[in-house]
DNA sequence: CGCAACATTGAAAACGCTTTCAAGTCAAAG
DNA sequence: CTTTGACTTGAAAGCGTTTTCAATGTTGCG
């Protein structure tokens, strides 16, 4: 009843070849006679045979699927990444496991030990935060990681990013320069380092180098959600806000939208800035201004460098820095 | 220089037992002798032992990896239904091979087979339509195929979905009982059997059962973007449209903006109601009302069933329709 | 025509694990 | 003290490829 596989045994049998023969055909090596060559060809096609890539695994010990641990597709500006992973990923004939991993470090630790266990060539990795545990585990990985849009204080694996610091600087900058003096600081979890390391200190130098002092009631945490950027319209007006750089566009999307149906003015009487450049950006009205990240080139640059480190190619440079920007649009005057 | 694997085989020789034994413990087998199971265990434990998952695979023919085939995902409505699926899987302890078909048949056919080269446990298919070619490779896998959120006119595959038609006639219903007269029907490509074969009729039901004509001047082919629905504007006050029911949430978001930004009121003078209750429905202004889709819980029963057929259970009923809703928002009246 | 050099091919050993089957062990039962 | 049946264990045969190495065929040239 179960389907019958036919196997390169069956092929090497019936084109009267030996199974070295038939698998050189089938990897295109050169060292094989045209004449041999068609006589395997037909039989392959014949039979329909379809090389096993599990016993090809195990055999050559390449696998040709790379992990990706994703903390959410759902996630707009993460799975904009996903897809330019993908898309190279394809390109060069590999393939994607793809796991969530709710940024949560129990989590991606275990997900990376099934991933290593299945023997990847190779790990991207997403996520704001490297937690101690999962650098050590990425080091006694034999499949190289790479991160894509994600920070390491450390700088111990390959990555590749915009200027995180430099960005938002530039944003806040533009802020002040909006003539704002009580600017807010919305991100996510504080003890990630994507929001203390480097976007609070793009923060803290805007308003250093414009000579406004730091205050730590404008700096406010939540979590990366719609809900939370709309319930922080109080908190914001009490603090006596005018504007907000906000570190993820959907709860920049709640930001404004909280202010805008409480009846604040958005960018008349407040101003949000906001980080990931995703579609959403587009979609509200007033459509907001964010820094600009070449969201799907992360991706696609990371997956790039991942072929090369898998392929032994010596890296010019480990961690690449993309070009950002600076897209002004509806929510900023 | 290349860290050296430890095999099951040194495990057995380091507790003095055979790979047969070493398998059972790593296996759960109950007939191992609780003392010959925990020698064992601590030499995994001191070697730092890890099965190699592509071996197991070769060995018990099962990966423990289904592969998931979705359009884009960048698009919402499928990267929801994505993340039920892997919320799912891992709860399994399977794994999702994801790829982007761009719902170009081609492609689709491509990545099954290399899917089905992988040897994967099963298949979750995503898409706006199975072509012939699409159905045919289905049948020959032997992996277990089900669609999830998407529909197949030959019903020849397990699928879960909710009940378009009706939904559609529904949402529809709700428009003409405003008053509209002239409603626009928005949608992708026609050649798609969920627009044609399931929403289309939709529509056509409920203007019947009002006992409206149909136009089909009302009905606006396009692709599933934002930029498409923006500019479908002035065509659709040229056709005299007073409403629109639109097929993909990017898609209203875009009709509904590209409305507004002409000075067209909504739901004033034009009310829209969407189709996929995505997180989109309530960033913008209006927030959309939209019929609504369990779709985390598509994934995850597509998921769920899939499981079920991959284990040979036999399962009661093999395509699912899971409830629908309507949720007024403020896009209509 | 003989020989070196190169092109083709096949045999068989991995790859790391699961699984079948037979054998060995041991305690309870007779 | 044997027998029986339930437990435990190990040997070895796969699983479907890749890859090494040696063997065999060919071709070009002096």
């Amino acid at each position: 009843m179960e389907k019958q596989t036919v196997t390169i045994y069956d092929v090497a049998r019936e084109a009267a070849v030996s199974m070295a023969t038939v698998s050189r055909v089938v990897n295109g090596n050169p060292n094989v006679k045209p004449a041999t060559r068609k006589k395997v060809l037909e039989v392959i096609d014949r039979l329909d045979y379809r090389p096993n890539a599990v016993a090809r695994g195990l055999a050559s010990k390449k696998t040709t699927t790379v992990g990706v641990i994703i903390p959410d597709v759902t996630n707009a500006y993460f799975s904009s990444l996903a897809r330019g992973i993908d898309d190279i990923a394809m390109m060069y004939k590999y393939n994607i496991i793809l796991t969530n991993s709710d940024e949560n470090g129990g989590k991606e630790v275990q997900v990376l030990n099934t991933l290593m266990a299945k023997q990847v060539d190779g790990i991207i990795f997403m996520g704001n935060q490297v937690t101690d545990e999962l650098r050590e585990e990425f080091k006694r990985s034999k499949a190289p990681v790479v991160l894509a849009g994600s920070v390491d204080a450390e700088k111990a694996q390959p990555s590749v990013n915009i200027d995180y610091v430099a960005a938002v600087a530039e944003a806040v900058k533009n802020l002040i320069d909006h003539g704002n003096q009580k600017i807010a600081f919305v991100s996510g979890p504080m003890d990630q380092a994507i929001n203390h390391d480097y976007r609070l200190k793009g923060y803290k130098k805007a308003l250093k180098d414009a000579g406004i002092s730091y205050d730590d009631k404008l700096v406010f945490e939540t979590d990366y959600t719609y809900k939370a950027g709309q319930s922080l319209e109080p908190a914001l007006t009490a603090a006596g806000a005018t504007a907000a750089f906000v570190g993820d566009d959907e709860l920049a999307a709640g930001v404004m939208n909280g202010l805008t149906d409480a009846g604040v003015d958005v960018p008349g009487e407040f101003e949000v800035i906001t980080s990931n450049d995703t579609k959403l950006t587009e979609l509200v009205r007033p459509k907001m201004s964010s820094i600009t990240q070449p969201l799907y080139d992360i991706g696609a640059v990371a997956m790039r460098l991942l072929t090369k480190l898998m392929n032994n190619e010596t890296v010019d440079e480990n961690t690449v820095i993309l070009p950002y920007g600076l897209m002004k649009r509806s929510s900023t005057k």
